[in-house]
RNA sequence: UGGGGAGUCGCCAAGCUGGUUAAGGCAGCGGAUUUUGAUUCCGCCAUACGAGGGUUCGAAUCCUUCCUCCCCAG
């Protein structure tokens, strides 16, 4: 079948394409350019990127070309991430770059190429049942991404092969390294899909103001001034910029009505605790929610060990989530992910 | 003004019965980890101990003067 791959330029997506190659596929290699409000600053590597795709495309011997959704990154996952920020949540931009990009207008343009299926190279499976489609977290268990892709729906999955889900990591490049493929020792990419690592204040600080405000204790006592609410996130240490004496200080809360940052002494402190958590705009891999009082794990963000938990309300989109044992720093904005064993069932994001 | 106490890295804070390189923590900076933001981990961070004099082979540690701050008296 024909199968349109999304190349970034690093070694999992070019082990994909290689892979669906070797499968017998008829591979097309598309290198999306999203983002594009840098003008010539050095943490665009974009160019680079491409460059990288190009001769990776060219070591397998498949046709690559660029596609720009910059537009539509702009106004479907930017906007959306600006808004939270400026609300104090903090946003995870890589899950709605998924869900409205590389898995909606990467999948359309590729179904109007003509393929019947796009590959990425992600970190997770899918498993078809009668017609029935899960998605499975990937086989390295240190590089699963399942997290970021707990958004998709039946009709995407539908379309979706993820070639390097059964592999681990170091055999990704080994495989690349075998196959001539150069950046088969390229690092790991970081930082904001599309939009890569950069200091991240700085780069907030382009699109959000400063408004400077007090920092209070657990009893309310001014400890110190902040930048802004939005330049913090719960469970931030560094940045704080609070000496003296005792243990480090972490953010535990926003007060956006007044405009304070609440901070606590020590890493355990009970306000970083939370036995329960409640999200909206909660999707399902399976196109519905599990029963309620229904017990799996869950993740509170990207990365986490899976935490026991009960999944104890479900009212349309809206969830609550209670864990026997309290997470830390369980954060508005980010999303909890819900999985029974190896399968991701679906979340929502927390309020 | 009298009496008492204290002044060590941006902030806390050891050391102060004198002796090779002035603990540690917080903050900060750099790196590792990481396709969010964090967390975590590793590394760096006072030729200098309020200032000036002494004593001594040798002082942050003893003496002395001055400066500053705090407390109690007035």
């Amino acid at each position: 079948m024909k199968v349109v791959v999304g190349m970034s330029g690093g070694v999992d997506s070019a082990v994909a394409a290689l892979l669906a190659k070797r499968a017998g596929h008829e591979v097309v290699g598309i290198f999306m350019r999203n983002w594009g409000d840098d003008d010539t600053d050095e943490y665009c590597s974009t160019r680079e990127d491409l460059v990288d795709a190009a001769a990776a495309a060219d070591s397998i011997g498949i046709e690559l070309e660029a596609v720009d959704f910059s537009a539509e990154y702009k106004e479907r996952v930017f906007a959306e991430f600006l808004r939270e920020y400026a609300a104090g949540r903090t946003p995870n931009p890589d899950v709605l770059c998924n869900a409205e990009i590389k898995f909606r207008a990467f999948l359309d343009h590729a179904m109007r190429l003509g393929a019947e299926k796009i590959a990425t190279g992600h970190y997770a499976r899918v498993k078809e049942n009668n017609n029935k489609f899960e998605l499975l977290k990937g086989k390295d268990p240190e590089k699963d991404q399942s997290y970021f892709l707990h958004r998709l729906s039946q009709e995407q999955l539908a379309r979706v092969m993820f070639p390097v889900g059964e592999l681990k990591k170091t055999e990704v490049r080994r495989i690349a390294r075998e196959a001539g493929i150069a950046v088969h020792d390229k690092k790991d990419s970081t930082g904001i899909c599309f939009i890569g690592e950069r200091p991240f204040r700085e780069f907030l600080n382009r699109y959000l103001p400063r408004e400077p405000g007090r920092m209070v204790d657990e009893n309310g006592h001014t400890v110190g001034e902040h930048i802004g609410l939005a330049f913090y996130t719960i469970g931030q240490r560094k940045g704080i910029g609070i000496g003296g004496k005792g243990e480090p200080w972490y953010v535990a809360a926003k007060d956006p009505k007044t405009n304070t940052l609440v901070v606590v002494q020590g890493h355990d402190h009970p306000l970083l605790m939370k036995p329960t958590l409640e999200a909206v705009d909660a999707t399902w891999i399976s196109g519905s929610p599990p029963p309620e009082r229904t017990a799996h794990t869950a993740k509170t963000r990207y990365r986490q060990a899976d935490a026991p938990c009960t999944l104890s309300k479900v009212l349309d989109s809206e969830i609550r989530v209670d864990f026997p044992s309290p997470q830390w720093a369980v954060t508005p904005g980010q999303s909890v992910v819900l999985y029974d064993g190896e399968a991701c069932l679906g979340g929502g994001v927390i309020t």
